[in-house]
RNA sequence: GCGCCCAUAGCUCAGCUGGAUAGAGCAACGGAUUUCUAAUCCGUAGGUCGCAGGUUCGAAUCCUGCUGGGCGUGCCA
């Protein structure tokens, strides 16, 4: 059990007698202390309790009383009340000694697995294979990843389901690209970039004619915007908001301009380029064709299965590659395909079970608080997302029968979620817990959606190579300034690019704030210092120095005899922060936010360094004091590294 | 129009269901090195937590209004 459950459950008797109701809110107030004066942990709960017990208890009081009935003593020095009622607890030094022994005979160091395992599903990346991946997958993909690896070091059971786009649009462009367009040498030679180059040929086909058909609306929001700011230029000058109204609207007109721009010179461009304008010419109804091309494989034409079924293990192998890079593994990938042949039954089920009903010429599903509905059949008879998505749901249900779904993708899909869940529930699925872990935009320096300049979406392995390379530049200068020359070999200093490159991506990911948008930087993500992953690659490393100029063996440590113990502050608080990985991760999985396994594992590193600047390891004073760092210093070692690869993050021995 | 989200140091961001004097990193300035890898550490400076009210022992956090921004909004995913 981790320090702080140990804690709550010594408290959790006393406080279920006196406030059964708020019991479990107020044992949520025992956190570990804001700052050391404080001591190790503090407990706010007696303001809070004494206002409800009523007007004359004090809290000061009433945290005394408490204290009282509590024990503690064997595993903590005598608490202090402090301020209005504030309850400070230090932890007992043998205690601490005694679990941290524990730990670093621990192969887990210290995290056992939970006693009340559940089921949880993770969906997460859900690229359309067709396509390449870009920027967009990166938070679902790294961040699932890393939820899943938690969950299933806590001990839960999980299986992580990635739902591939393997049935849209973009089959249909493929096809409709392949009966047009193939280079059959090419094809029989590299079938994944000619098929990826039939993708890129259609889309700019088709995206030519919808920024075409665009152009009248742009125009005519710049006309109306043009008519707001006169309206705006005509308010009397005397008008508090004529500067506000000004400004905004000049601003709106200026962003309506530019999309208008931007879209006419997209059309010029390719109007220009003589092979793009012949095929133009020549394939002019080319949109409604791939639409068409989409319903025949879906309406089960014989051709079109027939070059879907040659075309998909191709794409997906394709995908594969980029996932391997990313050391990432699904234990299923059912994508949208596979749930072709129950969309109807999902439709018969809802109308049978009332929740939907015809609209227009929809099949639409109405819920409370919400304005539109959720379609789940359209008036030609098409499905859609939210279709596949309750099929996915009733498979899941029936397959796994999960106690947990979480759902990993963007949080501009909330409201979709938000119908999703409660047509679940409607349909009868109470009982799995749903949930939307939704996250932020990547935005570019600017603060905008990070795109290439031309205005399409950034390749992902391109930007994981500028990432790789950045990281290569970085580590051979430092190699190259070692004091005693450079020690790496070409072949580690690549091996270490990559896996510092990569991790660097993965780790800035985690260590933002899931909810935010965050702007892009491999400057900051590949810096030395700061909260990066290098920072904690060069703690890691620097262990393994110690254990090699000291010339011990890191896993004989471990089982070697002798205690940890405590002779300067700095060796306990590294010690006080090892004690509570546990703690830790428990505290990721109440919101599923990998930032604050990040955040822990910085602060691991910072008091690691302040260790190893203060405390003598190989040179300790007395070869048991030796003993004792040098097992602080493999605990911390191992922390890290498992840390890191529940992130997906692999370690580097030196760099 | 309606709905959801956001606004914290010059910059990038934390701040865990209300808790003690709001924290990191970068950038700036000042120190520490015959090293266990200085890729480090110590220190200084920097804030009206967008604005105005409210709730209470206590508010960056909860409520209301306002300002500024993002996103979503019936047949894309």
């Amino acid at each position: 059990m981790s320090i702080l459950e140990t804690i709550k459950s010594r408290f959790r008797p006393v406080l279920s007698e006196l406030a059964p109701r708020t019991s479990s809110a107020l044992l949520e107030m025992i956190r570990p202390a804001q700052e050391s004066r404080f001591g190790d942990f503090q407990a706010n709960f007696a303001m809070p309790l004494a206002k409800q017990l009523g007007a004359n208890v004090g809290a000061r009081e009433l945290a005394t009383n408490i204290l009282n009935r509590v024990k503690l003593d064997d595993f903590c020095e005598v608490p202090e009340v402090a301020g209005p009622g504030f309850i400070n607890l230090r932890i007992r030094d043998d205690w601490l000694i005694e679990s941290l022994n524990k730990a670093v005979a621990d192969p887990r160091c210290g995290v056992q697995a939970t006693e009340s395992p559940r089921t949880y599903v993770v969906d997460y990346s859900s690229p359309n294979v067709a396509k390449p991946m870009h920027v967009g997958h990166i938070r679902t993909t790294v961040i699932g990843d890393a939820l899943d690896h938690v969950l299933r070091f806590l001990g839960h059971r999980v299986i992580s389901d990635n739902h591939l786009g393997d049935w849209g649009t973009q089959f249909g462009m493929i096809i409709y690209g392949y009966k047009h367009f193939v280079d059959r040498a090419a094809y029989v030679e590299h079938p994944v970039q000619e098929l990826g180059r039939l993708y890129r040929l259609v889309n700019k086909l088709v995206g030519y004619f919808d920024a075409r058909q665009q152009l009248p609306e742009l125009r005519g929001q710049v006309q109306q915007r043009e008519a707001l700011l006169s309206r705006s230029q005509a308010l009397p000058e005397s008008d508090k908001k004529r500067s506000a109204e000004l400004q905004r609207s000049q601003r709106q007109l200026k962003e309506a301009q530019d999309a208008l721009q931007e879209t006419e010179a997209r059309v010029r461009e390719l109007e220009s380029e003589p092979k793009t304008a012949a095929l133009l010419a020549a394939h002019p109804r080319i949109a409604d064709d791939v639409l068409r091309e989409t319903a025949l494989l879906h309406g089960g034409d014989a051709e079109n299965l027939r070059l879907w079924h040659e075309f998909l293990p191709n794409c997906r192998d394709e995908i594969q590659r980029v996932y391997r890079r990313l050391n990432v593994r699904f234990d299923f990938e059912y994508g949208e395909s596979f749930y072709h042949d129950q969309l109807s039954v999902v439709v018969d089920r809802c109308l049978q079970s009332g929740i939907a009903r015809e609209s227009n010429g929809a099949i639409c599903i109405f819920l409370d608080g919400f304005e539109t509905p959720m379609i789940v059949r359209k008036s030609d008879g098409a499905f859609l997302y939210a279709t596949t998505d309750l099929a996915t749901i009733e498979f899941r249900a029936r397959t796994w029968n999960p106690d947990v779904i979480l759902y990993v993708v963007d949080h501009r899909q909330s409201e979709h979620f938000e119908k999703l869940f409660a047509a679940a529930r409607q349909l009868g699925y109470h009982r799995i817990d749903f949930r939307h872990i939704k996250f932020g935009t990547i935005l570019d320096d600017q603060g905008k959606p990070f795109r290439t300049r031309s205005g399409d979406t950034v390749g992902l392995e391109g930007l994981l190579d500028q990432a790789v390379q950045k990281a290569h530049e970085v580590i051979c200068r430092l190699d190259d300034e070692k004091r005693n020359g450079r020690e790496l070999s070409e072949e580690q200093r690549a091996r270490i690019a990559e896996i510092i490159g990569i991790g660097a991506i993965k780790y800035g990911d985690q260590s933002q704030n899931r909810e935010s948008d965050y702007k892009y930087s491999l400057e900051k993500m590949v810096a030395l210092d700061g909260n990066t992953i290098t920072y904690l690659q060069y703690s890691h490393a620097r262990v393994g120095g110690i254990f090699r100029k000291a010339e011990v063996d890191r896993a004989g440590i471990r089982t070697s005899p002798g205690s940890i113990q405590f002779a300067l502050p700095a060796d306990r608080a590294l010690a006080m922060i090892l004690a509570q990985f546990h703690q830790a991760l428990l505290d990721v999985i109440v919101d599923y936010r990998p930032n604050l396994l990040t955040t822990y594992l910085y602060d691991l590193a910072k008091a690691f360094h302040v260790f190893f600047e203060n405390c003598p390891v190989r040179d300790a004073e007395t070869e048991a004091l030796r003993t004792s760092r040098l097992k602080l210093c493999d605990l911390t070692a191992r922390i890290i590294e498992i840390g890191l690869s529940l992130l997906g993050i692999p370690v580097v021995e030196r760099m």
